[in-house]
DNA sequence: GGCGAACTCGGTAGCGCTACCATTGCCCCT
DNA sequence: AGGGGCAATGGTAGCGCTACCGAGTTCGCC
């Protein structure tokens, strides 16, 4: 069964790996065959898809996606950036988008922009630079500079976890505006009147939070006071932002703009001696893993990350196959997770 | 100042982007030396640098990574595998990685192997194919058919998290069985007596929670019960896993293999008004950055992941520019942090 | 029997860039 | 004066792969 494995070729230039013609020659096809053989099996008669599979099993040739890329225009890899990695937010989205990236054989490149944006021309020339089949941005305010960049490159853009009036491209999100409005309706439901919000001072957040406070004011009641702390939010900003909260005038709800956050403010509730839910409600952004089993339980508000970057890789791999993407804007949604903390 | 925009050519193939070579014309130089004047700045004259610098923003020309790459067979991508990115514990590593890179023009490719390992096979695929000028491996146990195949490609490699007698290559980490001795160490001297492990059931865990048992044994001590849960490890098993231990009998000291399984054991016991650490006291492992803000604050194994990623960075980078690594290996040891739980 | 379609396969010519070497001009040294 | 060295620039020839086109064969069908 076993043939002997070849010795290794070695030139002047290049990385001395075997290559296609090597699998070709040894494989006696023409070297356009064999890479028939490989991308596209269908179109190659099972004869010469057994010689080169034997070839490439017994010269342990890895396709070079360098040079298959420089030749196809279509480097099979996807860019993907977020503010910071950090951060627990984006994760599902990352995960699932790379799995889903994965299984049509495309590969993922990280960037992280950082939440004030300053790296963020230096970032997209890395990335233009790699001409990937499709970039991904989520929840990144980006400059209307990179903006244009973005355009120019022609490069296929989804724009993820937020819905804006005029995308790059693709975008696939749900209404900030929309959580803050539903969960001051919601806490307004359960009977509270007394709003506080601690929240991280990104955009997106900060759109939320306006949109609650507008919501709140027009249910008739005090605008809610906010405490701003600096993303990416943490348990420890959590603490601090209730008490923060706490020296102003009493509460009896508060909206936090992460999960971390809300189990900060349970955290620091707990140590004070303030009951929750009775004493002040809580609700979260986020769903994470962790929103489910703290105690109390927190209600917040979920956001299918997996299924945004499913449907991010989903539009992607659209648009590089060369189908037209129908309908370019998703709304995906969300819901209030009602649990103990509110 | 500004100079009319050229109209874009356009190829019947090829992207139709602006080139090197259109750069270079519209400088009055020859390729080559636009590709200096880009590349290696220093050995081109003011004149030429200030012509081709012209060029470029008049023609809004981006450099192809992937040609340069193939020419010189250094793609400036750098990949990174974790088992996966939803589990927190190696998101500071990437996250040092991804900036330590970035600074000297590298770009992360991130791969999710699972932690079962059955992708591994077409990852590495994916991931030599691309040629990357390094490979960080975080956290994850490879079959020896993955070693063999890393060590053919001629790649550099870096494994992380761990210190294995028999590195691939590159190696920075910290001994799992030091930590798990001194934990015990630890919670014997701090006068306890009956310890019990929640662990995650991936292979560096149960490394620590052998190490762990040895110790305690030898301190004289009962052989430590030991609740294994599935890997990722989440708050949720956590708190199963206390609830599981406390069906055996009686602790007064639980090491988990996470601050997210600690986090869970923290809370499981306040659930059930076991007092911490009075009656159960309480280590975790990562110490990631809710663990010094939660109450009781968490005393737990610090491990530097900015620190690992960093050094990845280094070790890469030295070798992508063709210096030799003196020191291949690198204990970067960890520390108990000594809080309230314990 | 003839003709085109369908299916396989191969040759050629790049994709956009850089390694390698050659060339030019200049300064410095003996 | 002549040679050696250095700095700046250019020409040539690929890196390893695939798009594009064309050639050969088989088959079906009028």
């Amino acid at each position: 069964m076993a043939t002997a494995p070849l010795p290794p070729r070695r030139n002047r230039r290049g990385s001395g790996a075997v290559t296609l013609h090597d699998v070709a020659k040894l494989a006696g096809v023409a070297p356009i065959t064999a890479s028939r053989a490989l991308n596209t099996p269908a179109q190659v008669s099972a004869e010469v898809l057994q010689k080169v599979s034997a070839a490439v099993a017994r010269t342990g040739y890895v396709r070079n996606h360098l040079a298959g890329g420089l030749a196809s225009t279509r480097s099979r890899l996807v860019a993907a950036v977020v503010p910071t990695i950090a951060g627990p937010v984006f994760l599902e989205t990352v995960q699932s988008l790379t799995e889903a990236l994965a299984e049509h054989g495309y590969q993922l490149m990280l960037g992280q922009a950082g939440y004030t944006g300053n790296r963020e021309d230096a970032l997209l020339e890395a990335i233009i630079g790699r001409r990937p089949d499709g970039i991904v941005l989520t929840g990144i305010m980006h400059s209307a500079e990179g903006r244009s960049r973005l355009l120019a490159s022609g490069i296929p853009v989804v724009e993820t976890w937020d819905l804006t009036p005029t995308p790059i491209d693709m975008l696939v999100g749900f209404s900030h505006v929309d959580v803050g409005r539903a969960v001051a309706a919601f806490l307004y439901a359960k009977g509270r009147r007394k709003l506080g919000v601690v929240a991280g001072d990104d955009e997106r957040a900060q759109r939320r939070v306006e949109a609650f406070k507008a919501a709140a004011v027009a249910l008739g009641l005090a605008e809610p006071r906010v405490v701003a702390v600096a993303a990416p939010t943490t348990l420890q900003s959590g603490r601090q932002g209730l008490a923060q909260l706490l020296k102003g005038r009493k509460l009896d709800a508060v909206f936090c703009s992460s999960d971390l956050l809300a189990l900060g403010v349970l955290t620091e509730a707990r140590v004070r001696g303030i009951a929750v839910p009775e004493a002040l409600a809580v609700v979260g952004f986020g769903d994470l893993e962790f929103a489910a089993s703290v105690d109390p339980a927190l209600t917040t508000v979920r956001i299918s990350g997996a299924a945004i970057g499913r449907q991010a890789a989903a539009f992607i791999v659209e648009r590089a196959e060369g189908r037209a993407v129908a309908q370019r804007v998703i709304d995906i949604g969300f819901s209030i997770v009602e649990r103990d903390s509110a």
